[in-house]
DNA sequence: GTCGTGATGTTTACATCGTAAACAAACGCC
DNA sequence: GGCGTTTGTTTACGATGTAAACATCACGAC
């Protein structure tokens, strides 16, 4: 968990802060290549002539490829949870936890590589999963917003009384489960369609403050 | 959905059957290198060896190193189906949707990568844009096999009543959300803690049948 | 028999990939 | 100034997917 892949030697004490302006570029050049063309697009070759750079500079701030996905994946995240904290801005319990139940499909709609690279493939040294033993998830920052909207409710009595952590984890499987089908191609519906369905699965099975 | 990408010159006039003992014998070779080391270690040089022949039969019988790919794949639904099966020997409906259930979650974790290469990959947005409308899933046998056992829990009174496709599609999505978290290493769980955590949620969701 | 003909397999070759190694310029600090 | 550290470049190597040309072998027609 403490052990940041990125090089940046200028760094000071926290490794996870900015690595200098010569890494973001190398990261803004992954992450658009990621965007617009996917994971199998984002070779250092590419990337390097994307920053203009050579070929071998990104490896003077990044260990290896893999840890430059992995600085990518966490823009992901970032950009993840800030657009999370958009749900805020509705007026109730029961409106926010509905509005982040459409954060979250908002995002992985919109960013579908981001979500897959984040969500559904197992990367080395992931912030959510120390692939160890331990709490990981129950601490990202994400799965706390979750739980916290779920305890709201629930405070409200808007919600059947339980472990919040374990009905925020239920919720998440759920959207996940739905989610990563469509991305996967499983489910052979166009966005619409597939945005129909989740509303329907989701009322079905939370009542309304899941859709 | 009807084309294979097989080439099976002498295969009759369904492409989709045996192509012959070599073929079978590459992706033999191709399946084992899968299983014990991951999609990365299936190279085509690699599975030539295995196989004993030189790296170039295999086009022979694949297109491409995809289309092998995708043979290992199809073996890999097979396999499941069978496995889905086992669970009509349990005495009734809700022991036979529980039954189900554990034999969807036995499979995942006994062939974890089978598993990720069946339903957590291909992301929409690339090459794979053909999207072809209409019903994939639906039709699936496995799916079905999901349905009938909801309508037939429906058919004795130990469900809710509703459309048994939704149903099936939402225990669906839900046991792959947590499947899929789990082997993508976002829960930071052993086995024996997941199978009780997926035991606890999935009660919760859907009382006993689903555990 | 001989002679195509097509299925099957091999060898060779090439572009591209991640990245190790050696080298060079720019900077801070004495 | 000199010198070590940081940052970048050039060059090179082994692995990969696969195109192209060539070799083998079975088999039906003559």
């Amino acid at each position: 968990m403490s052990d940041r892949r990125e090089r940046s030697p200028l760094g000071g004490a926290d490794p996870a802060k900015r690595g200098g302006g010569a890494s973001e570029k190398i990261i803004d050049a992954a992450r658009a290549i990621f965007v617009e063309a996917g994971e199998a697009a984002v070779t250092m070759r590419a990337v390097a002539t994307r920053a203009e750079v050579s070929p071998m500079a990104a490896y003077r701030h990044f260990e290896s490829r893999e840890a430059l996905m992995q600085a990518v994946m966490e823009r992901g995240h970032d950009a993840f949870l800030r657009r999370m904290h958009h749900a805020l801005a509705a007026p109730g319990p029961a409106e926010r936890l509905a509005a982040t139940g459409r954060a979250y499909l908002d995002f992985a709609l919109e960013n579908p590589r981001d979500y897959a690279l984040m969500f559904m493939q197992s990367v080395a040294g992931d912030p959510c999963a120390t692939s160890a033993q331990g709490p990981a998830w129950r601490d990202a920052a994400t799965f706390r917003f979750l739980v916290d909207r779920i305890s709201e409710c629930a405070a409200a009595g808007l919600m059947p009384p339980g472990d919040p952590e374990l009905q925020a984890l239920s919720l998440w499987a759920h959207i996940h489960g739905l989610v990563s089908l469509y991305l996967a191609q499983k489910l052979a519906l166009d966005e619409p369609a597939f945005r129909a369905l989740c509303d329907r699965v989701l009322s079905m099975a939370w009542g309304r403050p899941g859709a």
